[in-house]
DNA sequence: AAGTGCCTCAACCGCGCGCTG
DNA sequence: GCAGCGCGCGGTTGAGGCACT
């Protein structure tokens, strides 16, 4: 079974490329020109397969590609069109002129996802969450790694439970936060209320800690017993038997922040389980909350990858997506679809930064491919 | 100074899609 | 309609080097 390999890769030569290697590539495509890349090794007199060949000419050897570090307008670029495009790194290498879609992804998966915190900071307050991790002392100023973050007791890949990204919330999150007492006696109901009005209704209700009151659609909403001001809206399958499961958003009220919740503030959830690739004990998984997103990808597309075994796209990367993917699946499981800018103003209003702004749009505007992309030109690119 | 852990990024892998015969 | 091929994409890996103990 499987597919057979691209090319013969017996007495190809694998690793990285030597400089000589390079010269000859480089002068056969000035000479020849790309494609037939399959042939071209052979042509060329390289012992490298093809596939090899045209990553390297495309990644490194062409031309117009512009080394060096990432501007800091190139970052916002990337961070913007991620939040709309999702990892779709080749349309948002189209975007950036000289830089290569592998260089984009790995950028993002070393430098950016760390950011996660920062698209939800505040208006005028400009010094990311996690910049202050180390110098609060709640995180080791030792380096996280990736490996750590995806397996932080040191489990094996079989111990591992089948989706561990949300395991990479980290335990400095742990730190600062503290749980969620899930509390299956404290269920407040209040029917008759409608979305999104009754998310931004319910808000005017006083919740106790750990209190939970049981909204429309079965959304619930929790107190932050960190902050008093601070509610946590919990999609209707996210309370299932008593167990919160997973993470959501916190609706800010005015004047205040926007919020996350970590799984690992859920008592219960352990962090672990609430995500899934599949819907299993009604808990939305990630390709289905792509597609509420607006970010539509073939649901059916590598979910041989696994969740938890993945490297490093399964990183901060995973978690930043954890986040966007819980703040999409929020307003899908809260809010029946037609809702519009009204909702986006009463509950959103201006107090919301604007760094997932697109994501916000892209809800109600199930675009793709070039309509996105003409949509994001006329505005920003 | 040495050892260890972690990060970065170039390269690889597997799969899907479009084209062609 | 189907199979084979070539290409492109996104996820993953691992060597090299840096940071920390």
């Amino acid at each position: 079974m499987g597919r057979s390999p691209c090319c013969e890769k017996v007495g190809l030569k694998r690793g990285r490329w030597t400089a000589e290697e390079d010269d000859i590539l480089r002068k056969y495509i000035e000479a020849n020109g790309e494609g037939s890349w399959r042939s071209m090794p052979k042509n060329a007199g390289l012992l490298r397969c093809g596939k090899s060949c045209r990553l390297r000419w495309i990644n490194y050897l062409r031309g117009d590609l512009k080394r060096g570090n990432f501007t800091t307008e190139e970052e916002d670029l990337i961070i913007k069109l991620h939040a709309s495009l999702g990892n779709r790194w080749s349309l948002i290498a189209a975007k950036l002129p000289g830089r290569t879609d592998n260089e984009i992804k790995n950028y993002w998966n070393s430098h950016l996802s760390r950011r996660i915190h920062t698209f939800l900071r505040p208006r005028g307050v400009g010094q990311p969450v996690m910049m202050n991790l180390a110098k609060m002392g709640v995180v080791s100023k030792k380096k996280i790694s990736r490996l750590t973050l995806k397996n932080p007791n040191n489990k094996t890949k079989e111990e591992l439970p089948k989706s561990s990204h949300s395991e990479v919330v980290l335990a400095s999150e742990k730190a600062l936060r503290p749980t969620v007492k899930k509390s299956n006696n404290n269920i407040i109901s209040t029917q008759g209320k409608t979305t999104p009005t009754s998310i931004c209704e319910s808000k005017e209700t006083t919740l106790q800690e750990g209190q939970l009151m049981e909204g429309h659609d079965g959304d619930h909403v929790v107190k932050d017993p960190y902050q008093d001001n601070l509610k946590v809206v919990l999609g209707p399958r996210e309370v299932t038997q008593g167990v919160i499961n997973g993470i959501n958003e916190k609706v800010p009220q005015e004047g205040e922040e926007k919020g996350v919740v970590f799984p690992s503030d859920i008592e219960g959830s352990n962090g672990v389980g609430a995500f899934s690739d599949k819907e299993e004990n009604g808990v939305w998984g990630f390709s289905e909350e792509r597609e509420i997103s607006g970010v539509f990808r073939d649901s059916n597309k590598r979910t041989s990858d696994g969740g938890g075994e993945n490297g490093g796209g399964g990183g901060l990367s995973s978690y930043m997506e954890s986040c966007e993917m819980t703040y999409h699946s929020s307003f899908s499981s809260s809010m029946n679809s037609s809702f519009g800018d009204e909702w986006t103003s009463s509950c959103v209003g201006e107090e919301w930064i604007d760094m997932d702004w697109e994501s916000v749009l892209e809800r109600h505007l199930p675009w793709e491919g070039e309509e996105l992309m003409s949509w994001l030109e006329e505005f920003q690119c």
